[in-house]
Formats: C-alpha cells, sequence, structure tokens
DNA sequence: GTCTATACGATGATAGAC
DNA sequence: GTCTATCATCGTATAGAC
C-alpha cells in the first residue's frame, strides 16, 4: 500500500487530534509527527494552522451539507405538492439521519463527527467562525421550513427554540455518551440510531410546544 | 476609592478576560496587564493558570450552587408533603430562576455566568473537568428529581433527555442572542425573563415528551 | 508574606537555502 | 516542494528585594 500524499496525510492527522484533544491543544508538531512530515509542510501546503482547521472541514463538510440540503428540499418540495406545511419531525429528520449516517458509513467518519459537534458549540472564536460560515446556510434553510411548519409560532420565538434544538444535536454527535453529565448511568447507554430517534422526538416536542 | 487588592484584582480581570475569549485565548500577561499586577503574582496567589480558574469558578459558584441546591430541595420537600411526584417545570425552575438572579443583580455578573454557559458546553478538558467538579452534585439531584416526577421514563432515556436540557441551557447562558445560528432574525430577541421562560418551556416540553 | 525581575522550554509562524 | 534556522510569545519557575 502506497501512503497517501503529504497534504492528506497532514489532513488526516489534524483532523483525528482535533477531534481528540482540540484545535488549541494540538499542536503542529504533534500534527506534522503523526503524519510524518516536515513542521514547515503545514505552512507550506494550508498556510497556517487555522487554514488547516478549514481544510478539514470542508473535505467531508461540504458533500455532507449537500447531501443534507438535498434531503431538506425534497420533504420541502413533497409538502408543497401535497398543499400543506411540511411536518417538523420530517425537516429534523432531513437534517440528522444523513448525519448519522456519515458517521456509521466508515470507522474514520466518527472523528469528524466529534470534531463537527465541537465546533458547533465551540465558544472559540477561531473555531466557531471558520465552522459557522460553512453550516450556516443549511441553519437558514432549516428554519426556512420550519417556519412553514410552524406558522402560529413568532419568528423570534422559532428562532430561540432552533437554537435550542441546535445545542442539543451538537452535543450529541460530539459526545454522544458523556457531557455535560458525566455522571456513570447503572443502565447501558443508548446506540447511536436509538439516541437520533431521542433527539428527533426531544427537539420536536420542545420545538412544537405550545406558545 | 481604594483599589481592591492584588488576589481580588487578578480574579476580576481573569473572570471577565476568560468569558470574553475563552480560557485558552486569554494569556496570564494579558490578565496581570489589565489587574496592573506583575506577571508573576498569578504563580504566587493561585499556583497556576488553571487553578486561578478553579479560583474564579468557585468565587461565585459555589454560593450560586447552594442556592440552586434550596430551590432545588424546597421543590421536592413540598412534594413529598403533599404526597405527590414534583413537576419536571418545577425542577427546571428551580434550577435556572436562580441563575437568572444572579445573573441581573450585578452588571459585573453577565461576564460570570457567560463563563458558566461556555464551561457547560466546553469541550476542552481543562476547563471542563474543573468545571464539572463543582457542578455535578448539583446535576445530581436535579436529575434525581426528574425521575420521581417522570417515573415513566427509562432512566437511560431520561439521563439522555437531561443532557439534551443541559445543552441547551447552557447556549442560552452563555450566549442569549447569537450562536449556534448568527441569523440576524428581523425580529427583536427576547429579553432575560422570557428567554428563560421559552428554555423552561422547551426543555420541559422535550422532556415529557412521549416514549 | 508580597511582590518584582528575569530566565527557561515549548509553541505557532516565517524566511530563505536547497 | 522540502527543510533548517530563527523569531515573538506563551505558561511557568525561581531568586531576591521590600
Amino acid at each position: 500500500m502506497s501512503q497517501p500524499d503529504t497534504k492528506t496525510r497532514i489532513l488526516d492527522a489534524a483532523e483525528q487530534l482535533f477531534a481528540r484533544d482540540g484545535f488549541h491543544h494540538t499542536s503542529l508538531r504533534s500534527i506534522t509527527g503523526q503524519a510524518k512530515v516536515n513542521l514547515a509542510a503545514v505552512n507550506y501546503h494550508f498556510g497556517s494552522k487555522e487554514a488547516l482547521l478549514q481544510a478539514v472541514f470542508e473535505r467531508h463538510l461540504l458533500p455532507l451539507n449537500r447531501l443534507r440540503q438535498e434531503r431538506l428540499q425534497q420533504v420541502l418540495e413533497a409538502a408543497e405538492r401535497a398543499g400543506r406545511p411540511p411536518a417538523a419531525d420530517r425537516l429534523l429528520r432531513a437534517f440528522i439521519e444523513p448525519t448519522l449516517a456519515f458517521r456509521q458509513a466508515h470507522p474514520n467518519n466518527r472523528a469528524f463527527i466529534a470534531l463537527i459537534g465541537r465546533s458547533m458549540v465551540e465558544m472559540d472564536s477561531t473555531v466557531r467562525d471558520c465552522f459557522s460560515r460553512l453550516i450556516e446556510p443549511l441553519f437558514r434553510l432549516l428554519l426556512c421550513g420550519l417556519q412553514r411548519a410552524l406558522p402560529q409560532l413568532p419568528p423570534a420565538i422559532l428562532l430561540t427554540r432552533l437554537r435550542f434544538a441546535l445545542s442539543a444535536m451538537a452535543h450529541t454527535m460530539c459526545m454522544p455518551d458523556r457531557t455535560p453529565l458525566q455522571i456513570d448511568s447503572s443502565s447501558a447507554p443508548l446506540d447511536g440510531g436509538e439516541l437520533a430517534e431521542q433527539l428527533i422526538r426531544f427537539t420536536c416536542a420542545g420545538l412544537e410546544a405550545p406558545c
């Protein structure tokens, strides 16, 4: 088996280490060490540590976002044809299911999805701004669909509730079984599919609560 | 007006800068610069940057947690006396309202609550571990109360839903009007009290959703 | 006890030789 | 494209003044 090229080796190492240790706790020296390339190769190929983060995001997030956007638009168009508003749970499902499918498609993808979850709730402006640029068009589409699904909610209320829902989603993606509660439950943790179902049920009930 | 002592000046500066820029983007030099103390004063008074973070947490979180614990126990005891399970929304309210009241008690407290919100969703293990130690007994009490309020939910499901709820709470605390959606809503943002009401309504509906 | 000045090793980043 | 050398800045540690 031939080694992937320098750029790919750096991306692979960075994705894994960013997801495991976080952006700021990952040094370029640890990335280049694991990728078996020279320290300066990162700056040559990507320009900076921050630009490397963006490249890591774009490699998988652009295709994944295309998938989610297609699913969302299918739901919206089907509702349009039927002459009734889309169902909130179908919209949420169109958003969540491709993410889960991607995560389960390959063992390496777990690290990427964890990184995405971290980034959705990241307070650090370096990481958050970089991620926000890539994800916001999709969030906007979801909000637009939910406005049609739940026309009784004032826009400000819906936006607030969507933020609640996205926060819950983010945590589910990055730490399916740990935080913010570290409590060691005696019962077995939920598997990926069951967790996604619970997430959809929870957020849907919250979004649809009387106003 | 006499200056507060060195230790307090460091705590004040650190609290503000940690909340604004995050733990890792705040250098000890910027803290000691703003506090107008010598760089080495941090290590003398607190031992390390991480120990300083813990001191910042403890200064306000220990009293606030006592308040929240009292409120939670009042709800639990009132239900006990009435011979019926506590209401989920009362438990959530006992948790959220003292937090909001503290935040509105003094302008400087806003930075601290933002820091707490950041810490609840913090991926970085330095910040999260330090914070978790202080907050987990309270989370445990809340979980315990919710188990009585919602006995029909299997423990694993309830724990999962509580994690969803806490994630939404965390974001509300640290960024009442911005993230993860940066979308500039045309409608006016909700004020603090209304936001808390929406949060209680959302999380309560999610927790009580059929299983 | 408090505080200051200063130094150390590691980091992200860059310039220039090859 | 790659690598070595170098830089400013980071958290930390310590010696010694007051």
